[in-house]
DNA sequence: CTCTACACCTCTTCCGAGAA
DNA sequence: TTCTCGGAAGAGGTGTAGAG
């Protein structure tokens, strides 16, 4: 019994063999053997392997895999390195690829029935990327993927003995090039997606998400690009369900436009479907195309994030001269503000300030602003980043009570401070006609920090002072923090450090009570 | 397709409350 | 007292939905 069913099996294998070549597919492959073997149909080494090989029963042919090994003579990992793709089980409506990834069926057709001519003829195989209705193109070649042989006519089946499926003596050895760079170039990003090579695309500037990302992704993107005729919510796998073949190389073309060199592909699409025709000089004039756009732009937002964010880059490269508001749309700004001038009512809020420190804020160009002509008259707006800069300053600001409770010194040390060019305030009266005194916590932590770098540790039995104790102490004799800090800095004084005391900020640091004698009896 | 009611946006001015 | 903030009100404006 055992020898018999070896020998049933070694009867039922193929005459001729070759191992899968790289990237084939799977029915590519049988058709492959079945032209080496002299078989006029790929569906006869199915029925040597007891496999039904019709186009209904494809879906299941991943589970008869190892039958159809034995006949082929290929090893099971082989034959599996060849299913680009699987039915999920028990779901119908979705595939899942070698990376893992789950894409709906309708992405694909099962199998592809075009080829390219170039291919078969020189490498003599069906590529497993043929599969994805997305592939248009050959990525190699440039070449249109075709139903038939355009020299003798005859149409491709799947269910074929030969790879090439022309008549006798045709030698149609396929057209070449037939498609744009961009389209190309999006073909090579699909295959590197799909079957894992490596085209090197950087030069063609995709966008980072879709280079990153996966393939239901840019499928997706794909799919919404190539719309053309956006309809609110609509299912974006749908819409392109129904998309016919003749159609399909043109919707391509508008797609790959607008993902190469991103942003400026994308931006001339938008061109395309957003300013009406005629438009004075690149002011935008909404086509009615625009709003279908935009609605179905929201609603995938979640997974086209990036398109969403290039479309309010579009608007403010667009009306750079010119301001975008809010008023009248409330959802283009509402999700994310990403506009370049913003009104001075949002910078306030964002800020947290009123109307009159907005306004010295401008005066004093701590806000980048510009005069916009709008329906409302002549505006102010802030440039968004001097906006974001400033908010980041105003969260250090400290006011001068308690910064000179956190020093411990007197309001007017702190002041002598700034005269001194030792600390200097952020804002002032005197500096930039503030009605209050601001000092930037970083910059005064700078200055702290320098001074611990300056001071040696403390050593025990050397007589010091605190500075405040010296500046009291030689007060007639003209002391001051200023001076100290200076005669400090300059090597004349000797600073130390002392960790215990630390009331304020000031206090761990001393001078020598000798040193500091001598230094100003010196200088009297 | 056009018209209209509506919701919503942003400006200015005025005013009261609260902080320095 | 002076300065600042923010709410209310009024004015002017725009996109959208729905009806015709």
């Amino acid at each position: 019994m055992e020898e018999r069913m070896v020998y049933m099996a070694s009867s039922k294998s193929l005459l001729f063999r070759s191992p899968p070549i790289q990237y084939e597919s799977l029915v590519g492959y049988l058709i492959r053997m079945a032209e080496l073997n002299r078989y006029p149909h790929m569906s006869w080494i199915g029925n040597l392997a007891g496999v039904n090989l019709t186009e209904e029963t494809l879906s299941k042919m991943s589970t008869r895999l190892d039958r159809l090994a034995t006949v082929v003579g290929a090893s099971a990992e082989e034959m599996k390195s060849l299913c680009y793709y699987v039915s999920a089980k028990g779901n119908n409506l979705h595939v899942i690829l070698s990376m893992g990834e789950i894409i709906p069926k309708q992405y694909l057709y099962w199998p592809s029935q075009r080829v390219c001519f170039s291919c078969l003829r020189e490498k003599g195989f069906v590529s497993g990327l043929w599969d994805l209705k997305a592939v248009t193109h050959c990525p190699e070649h440039g070449e249109l993927l075709r139903e038939a042989c355009p020299a003798c006519k005859e149409p491709v089946i799947f269910n074929r003995g030969r790879v090439a499926p022309c008549l006798p003596g045709c030698q149609h050895n396929g057209e070449g090039r037939e498609c744009s760079d961009s389209v190309q170039a999006l073909m090579q990003l699909i295959s590197n997606k799909f079957l894992g090579t490596n085209f090197d695309l950087t030069e063609f500037g995709f966008p980072k998400q879709i280079v990153d990302g996966d393939l239901y992704m840019l499928l997706q993107t794909i799919s919404f690009l190539a719309m053309r005729s956006w309809r609110g919510e609509g299912d974006i796998d749908h819409g392109w369900l129904e998309a016919r073949p003749e159609t399909m190389i043109e919707k391509m073309d508008h797609a790959s436009g607008a993902l190469v060199n991103w942003p400026s592909g994308y931006f001339k699409f938008l061109d395309d479907i957003c300013a009406g025709k005629g438009a004075p000089n690149g002011a935008i004039v909404m086509h009615w195309m625009f709003g279908g756009f935009y609605k179905s732009l929201v609603a995938m937002q979640k997974r086209l994030q990036f398109l969403f964010d290039g479309l309010q880059d579009y608007m403010n490269d667009r009306l750079k001269g010119q301001l975008l508001t809010d008023r009248g749309s409330p959802a283009i700004l509402n999700t994310r503000d990403r506009r370049t001038y913003m009104p001075g009512f949002v910078a306030r809020k964002q800020l947290g300030v009123g109307r009159q420190e907005f306004k010295r804020l401008v005066d004093r160009n701590f806000l980048q602003s510009k005069m916009f002509h709008t329906s409302y008259g002549d505006i102010v707006c802030v440039h968004r980043d001097s906006v974001r800069e400033y908010g980041q300053i105003k969260e250090r600001l400290l006011g001068r009570h308690e910064l000179s409770q956190e020093l411990g010194i007197s309001l007017h040390s702190l002041y002598t401070l700034g005269v001194g060019n030792i600390l200097n305030a952020f804002h002032s009266p005197e500096k930039d006609g503030w009605p209050q005194w601001y000092y930037d916590r970083q910059v005064v932590d700078e200055w702290l920090h320098s001074l611990r770098k300056l001071a040696k540790p403390s050593r025990v039995g050397r007589e010091t002072l605190r500075l405040s104790e010296a500046v009291a102490a030689y007060n007639k004799q003209g002391a001051s923090y200023c001076r100290l800090f200076h005669a400090c800095k300059e090597g004349a004084l000797s600073l130390y450090y002392r960790k215990k005391d630390d009331e304020n900020l000031l206090s761990c640091f001393h001078v020598d009570r000798r040193q500091v004698r001598n230094w100003y009896l010196s200088h009297a």
